[in-house]
RNA sequence: GCCGAAGUGGCGAAAUGGCAGACGCGGAGCACUCAAAAUGCUUUUCCGAAAGGAGUGCGGGUUCAAGUCCCGCCUUCGGCACCA
């Protein structure tokens, strides 16, 4: 081989990424939605990215998976609509432009711009139309006119609660900012502290966001599914009203175990309730003092503390008594903490013979354990713990002798008869806080007026754009960065026009990603947050792909947002994914990469180093796609080897273009189509790692037909090398395009359709049938596909391998499943 | 504590109840080369020279046949966690 001939036979990794790139914008294969496309259309969608900084090794997980969906529909022949936008109000850039005394807009728009360039790179297949920014008022104003929505029907409410203080930050923190109890930035101790907040009244939708779930069983991860179900957390029980004594309405307990109402020897209410505070303040001054210093105490606990499992329990008496409705026993009230002011009603029935909460606080204060539930275990008063599972009643009345389901019914009957009380249920659920005294997000459109209270901003004033952060001490101090902009804060009130101000408050960046698919369909929209009639044409989206991390939060409020849009009239879906992938992390030794572990791998080092389609492909490669890869233990540069190979395959076909198939090598043509089957099934089951294999295999295939073959002028290997460059093109889109140029194609591998298989192809006339002996393999054959059981069960029988095996055990039973199978069962 | 998932070669992993380990990484060997790289080919679960035997976390069960189904454990990981 001389020298020229071999420079021309090498796979140049970074001279093909130049050369494609700049065709491929002219050539723009993945804008969606041209007028008159008759293709069905599939929404394929994968979660928008937080411009942080660069892409890191994370987004070349997910964008290349996404890819391999998008990519895979557009070359079946389908008009795949695959967006992309940047999820771009939030912390990190606050706090960046804090550090460097910035505008957040310079830090974020910078890092969408580079993130882009990345992506290009990367060449994902997004309509680069369709892009969207939600830091931009053209999205914001949006969700602005959302909120408004949601606050016309009662959805959107301010209310006085304990959130979550850093007090270190000086602001409230997001639950899902605070890990493990502790503030996610500095670590401080996270604590409570009253404030009134913004809501979103998502418990209203509880039931439907529970229920509905059956209906994306099979299409969404059952992780996620029950992740969301464990989330939202119904329970169903009684709602029991006892009367109090010296006080004129009774207070009303839920409880999951209304059949162990006669076991109830004390009341708990919560310490940080109202009705805790108003017991106690008719109670003698000792007791009022006692409880003011108890709740002190637990005002100043944190999760760290209520984290603990060893923690004992804690409370006071607060000296009043409440009537059992059942039994008319003096029950005495208590305050603690280990009853939570916004569950149920913040007061419960304690049962401690059968809930072990109750029994550790009766023995901390030495109160009385009645069985009324005989489990077979023994008396809880003895056993040293409560005793929770099924049994019988006893101790209680008519309730005696029942199972705890029929005591529950009966229970429960018995109370609605006396007017005492009624079935009922819970949501472990809570209203969605999404106020935040932050700068960088999306204003809260209502004005505060002191003779006409809440006014929401005129839906022609919208949107409230942020004041420039120019002048604005940004920095955390408990209250919105918003209230220092004088000028932006007073206004007139829209409705009576005297002196008002604007809400300082901006909302969570979970809003603007709660509906962000939908403006996708009309991205630069001022008419309208998103088209109607596209909605109708596009949505819900058909697959979404994306981490796991957002399995609870996102995907509830997003799947909140429909149904409220559903409600409103705007889409006629009520779930907004269809199929849902979790792609898993890229872990660097066995844990997440980070740079103070010294762990971290940079993208664009790797794909410096390995080429695009090498990372891309040893993403897809390297196992189920949900599993998490550690890059320590897979090979890119084994990945660039395969692509090599493949790509030499291209080279040296020798066919023209266009030539008949159909006269090609028929064992050859066997494994393209058989191929064919398999991968498209492969990657609909989102089984990337075996779709590549089967490409490796069917390369495998022709490098040996071209090698010792039919040879390289066969037409059978040059329809299988143009299947393989198609569907290398969903891995490794350059490697791809550069084959299928040398192929003698136009540019655009991108859009060839798949050939379908030719099942003729298939039939097989011989196949390979085993013989078991007991189970374990023995000899097998070659036999023709339609032969009869009997002359099968002949053949294996008269195998010399097979007589060895049995050799002088008496044959008890002979299995024939004809062709395939033998099995022969001995005594 | 509650809910869920997963345990298969040296490694990443395949396997509609029907040949365990496809495909790849790593290893070994051969060819090409003055040589190396690259490439191509062969081989690679374990024990055994071989015949053969053992083998999918552990213990049972169903079945002609179990990695796969059922029961009971063990281990690891994830989520929730005083939710009455």
């Amino acid at each position: 081989m001389s020298i020229s001939e071999s420079e021309e036979n090498v796979y140049d990794v970074s001279a093909i990424q130049d050369k494609w790139l700049p065709i491929w914008d002219e050539l723009r294969p993945f804008a969606s939605g041209k007028e008159g496309d008759t293709r069905p259309k599939k929404y394929v969608l994968d979660m928008f990215p937080y411009p942080s900084g660069d892409l890191h090794m994370g987004h070349a997980e997910a964008y290349a998976l996404g890819d391999v969906i998008s990519r895979y529909w557009v070359q079946r022949g389908f008009n795949v609509m695959h967006p992309i936008g940047w999820d771009a109000f939030g912390l990190p850039a606050e706090n960046a432009a804090i550090k460097r005394g910035l505008d957040p807009r310079g830090w974020t728009y910078d890092n969408i711009e580079q993130q882009r360039s990345s992506m290009r790179r990367y060449a994902c297949s997004f309509d680069w139309d369709r892009v969207i920014r939600t830091c931009d008022p053209l999205y914001y104003r949006w969700n602005q006119w959302l909120f408004l929505e949601f606050y016309n029907k009662g959805l959107a409410y301010r209310k006085n609660s304990m959130v979550n203080w850093c007090p270190s930050c000086q602001t409230v923190l997001a639950n899902e900012q605070v890990v493990g109890g502790l503030c996610e930035r500095c670590d401080s101790v996270v604590t409570k502290k009253a404030l009134t907040q913004w809501f979103f009244k998502v418990t209203e939708y509880a039931d439907r966001l529970l229920d509905d779930l059956d209906t994306l069983e099979g299409n969404w991860p059952s992780k996620v599914i029950s992740m969301q179900r464990n989330w939202i957390g119904r329970s169903y029980g009684a709602d029991v009203e006892f009367e109090i004594e010296g006080r004129t309405e009774p207070v009303t307990v839920y409880t999951t175990r209304p059949d162990t109402l006669y076991g109830a020897t004390f009341m708990v209410v919560a310490a940080d309730a109202a009705l805790a505070a108003e017991l106690v303040s008719d109670s003698s001054p000792a007791i009022q003092a006692e409880f003011a210093t108890y709740l002190e105490k637990v005002k100043q606990s944190n999760d760290i503390e209520r984290l603990s499992t060893e923690r004992e329990k804690t409370g006071i008496f607060t000296g009043r008594y409440a009537i059992n409705p059942v039994n008319g026993e003096r029950l005495p009230i208590w305050a603690a903490d280990y009853v939570l002011a916004d569950y149920g009603h913040g007061a419960i029935m304690a049962v401690p013979a059968h809930d072990q909460r109750d029994w550790d606080f009766a023995r901390t204060f030495d109160l009385p354990i009645r069985q009324v539930v005989d489990t077979g275990e023994g008396d809880p008063n003895t056993l040293g713990f409560a005793t929770v599972g099924d049994g019988v009643l006893v101790n209680s009345g008519d309730l005696n002798g029942l199972s705890k389901t029929e005591a529950i019914a009966k229970m429960t009957q018995i109370l609605e008869g006396k007017g005492k009380g009624k079935a009922a249920k819970n949501f472990r659920l809570r209203d969605w806080l999404i106020s935040r005294q932050r700068y960088w997000g999306t204003p809260i459109p209502i004005i505060h007026c002191d003779s006409c209270g809440e006014v929401p901003v005129p839906a022609d004033q919208l949107p409230v754009e942020l004041p420039s952060a120019e002048g604005l001490d940004l920095s955390p101090k408990g209250t919105s960065p918003l209230g220092g902009a004088a000028d932006w804060v007073n206004v007139s009130c829209p409705k009576c026009g005297a002196a008002a101000k604007r809400d300082t408050d901006t909302m969570d960046t979970f809003v603007d990603s709660s509906w962000y698919f939908l403006r996708f369909l009309s991205p630069n929209s001022t008419e309208v947050a998103f088209d109607l009639e596209q909605a109708k044409q596009w949505a819900p989206v058909d697959q979404y792909v994306g981490g796991v991390t957002h399995a609870i939060l996102h995907l509830l409020y997003a799947r909140f947002f429909t149904k409220v849009l559903h409600d409103l009239g705007y889409v006629d879906f009520e779930e907004p994914f269809t199929r849902l992938l979790n792609q898993g992390m890229v872990l660097m030794n066995g844990s997440a990469m980070s740079k103070s572990r010294g762990n971290l791998v940079r993208l664009s080092e790797q794909l410096d180093e390995h080429g695009v389609d090498a990372i891309r492909l040893t993403m897809a490669f390297a196992g189920p796609p949900e599993d998490d890869i550690d890059w320590a233990d897979v090979s890119p540069a084994g990945s660039a080897k395969f692509l090599a190979r493949a790509w030499r395959l291209a080279n040296d076909v020798s066919s023209s273009v266009g030539v008949d198939f159909k006269t090609g090598d028929k064992a050859v043509r066997k494994a393209v189509h058989s191929f064919l089957r398999d991968f498209g099934h492969n990657i609909e089951t989102f089984k990337f790692n075996v779709g590549v294999a089967k490409i490796m295999e069917l390369v495998n295939v022709l490098r040996k037909a071209v090698d010792t073959g039919v040879g390289a002028a066969d037409p059978a290997v040059r329809e299988g090398v143009e299947e393989i460059a198609k569907a290398i093109s969903l891995f490794a889109p350059y490697t791809a395009e550069d084959m299928w140029a040398q192929l003698g194609h136009q540019p655009g591998v991108a859009l060839a359709t798949f050939a379908s298989v030719d099942e003729s192809l298939l039939v097989e006339s011989s196949i390979v049938a085993v013989v078991q002996v007991d189970g374990k393999l023995r000899d097998k054959f070659e036999v023709a596909v339609d032969i009869t059981e009997e002359a099968l069960r002949e053949q294996a029988l008269a195998s010399d391998a097979v007589q060895r095996a049995i050799g002088d055990k008496t044959i008890a039973n002979v299995i024939v499943r004809a062709p395939k199978l033998v099995n022969i069962a001995t005594k």
